[in-house]
DNA sequence: AATTGACAGTTACGTTTGTAACCATATCGA
DNA sequence: TCGATATGGTTACAAACGTAACTGTCAATT
C-alpha cells in the first residue's frame, strides 16, 4: 500500500526490543521483591555508589525527580535505605542503603549478572557487540542533544 | 562500593535508549496530532498493511488487546479508521483507514522518514548499522522465546 | 534585613497502563 | 443438540506515570 514500514523504524524496534529485554529481567524483580522498577534503579544506584542524593540518583539513573521521590518512599517503608540530612543544606537528603538495602541489592544484582550471561546466549556475542556498540552510539548523541 | 554497574547493564541501556530515540518522535505526533502511541502504532499498521482486524494489528505492532481496542476507538471517534464487520464470523471487524486516515498517515510517515534520516546524522551510519544489526539479534532472540 | 530567584524534594491531578474479568460468538466433542 | 472450551474484542479497577504546582531552604542583590 506504500513503502513504509513500522517493521523497519528504528524507534519502533529499539522500544519492541526494550519492552521484551527489560521486561524479562523486571519479571524477576516484580514478582520476588514487589519492585518496581524506579525501585531497582534507585537500590542499584544507591548499591554500586554508596551515598548520594535523590537528584545524584536521578541523574544517574536518567529519572525524573518525581519517580526517584516515590521510589526513595518506597525503600525507605521497607527499611532498605535511609535518609540522613545535609548539615549545611537542609534541602539536600543523603541517602544510603541499609543492611537489609545491601543485601537486597547483591541478591539482585546476583540475577542481574545471570541475566546478563543469559542475554549473551540469547543474542550471540557478535550479536551482544553490535547491539552494545549500537547503543554506545545513542549514548554519544544523547549527550550532544542533552536538553 | 561493587562491581555491578547500572551503566553497562544492558536492559538498562537499552530501555534508556530507546525512551531517548522514541520520546523524540512521540513528541513530533503527540504535539502536532494529539495522538498516543498505540494510536500512531495503529495507523502505521493499517496504513502499510491495508485493512486488517485487531488482533492482526496488535501482532504486527506488537501491542496489547487492551491498547488496541483503545487506539481503535480513539481513532474511529475522529473518523480516521472505520469498521467493518466480517460476514462469517460476526466476533471479528476488520479495521480500514479512511481518506482522513489515510492522509494523516502519509503526513505521519513523511515526518518517520524525516526522522530516519535525522537519526542517521545523529548517530552515524556506523552507529546506526551497529544498532540495526544488534536488533535484529534480539528479534530473532524474540522470536524463539515467544511465551 | 527584605526581595528575588534558584534549587531539593513532595504532592495533587489527570492520563495511560496492565491484569483480570467480562460479553458475545464460534467451535469442538459427546 | 447440548455443554464445554476457545476466541475476538471491551471494560473495570488499581497501579504507575508525567506535568505542573507546591513547600521549604538557600543565595544574590538591594
Amino acid at each position: 500500500m506504500d513503502d513504509f514500514d513500522l517493521e523497519q523504524f528504528l524507534p519502533f524496534r529499539l522500544n519492541r526490543a526494550a519492552e521484551f529485554i527489560a521486561l524479562r529481567f523486571a519479571a524477576a524483580y516484580k514478582a520476588e521483591y514487589g519492585l518496581t522498577r524506579p525501585e531497582w534503579r534507585t537500590l542499584a544506584a544507591l548499591g554500586s555508589s554508596g551515598r548520594m542524593t535523590a537528584t545524584e540518583v536521578g541523574v544517574h539513573s536518567t529519572m525524573h525527580k518525581t519517580k526517584v521521590s516515590r521510589a526513595v518512599f518506597a525503600l525507605e517503608e521497607r527499611r532498605w535505605l535511609k535518609r540522613t540530612q545535609h548539615e549545611d543544606d537542609r534541602r539536600v537528603e543523603h541517602l544510603e542503603l541499609t543492611a537489609a538495602g545491601i543485601k537486597a541489592y547483591q541478591e539482585l544484582t546476583r540475577l542481574a549478572r545471570a541475566y546478563s550471561a543469559e542475554l549473551e546466549k540469547l543474542l550471540g556475542s557478535d550479536g551482544l557487540q553490535a547491539l552494545s556498540s549500537g547503543l554506545t552510539a545513542v549514548e554519544n548523541a544523547m549527550v550532544k542533544r542533552r536538553r
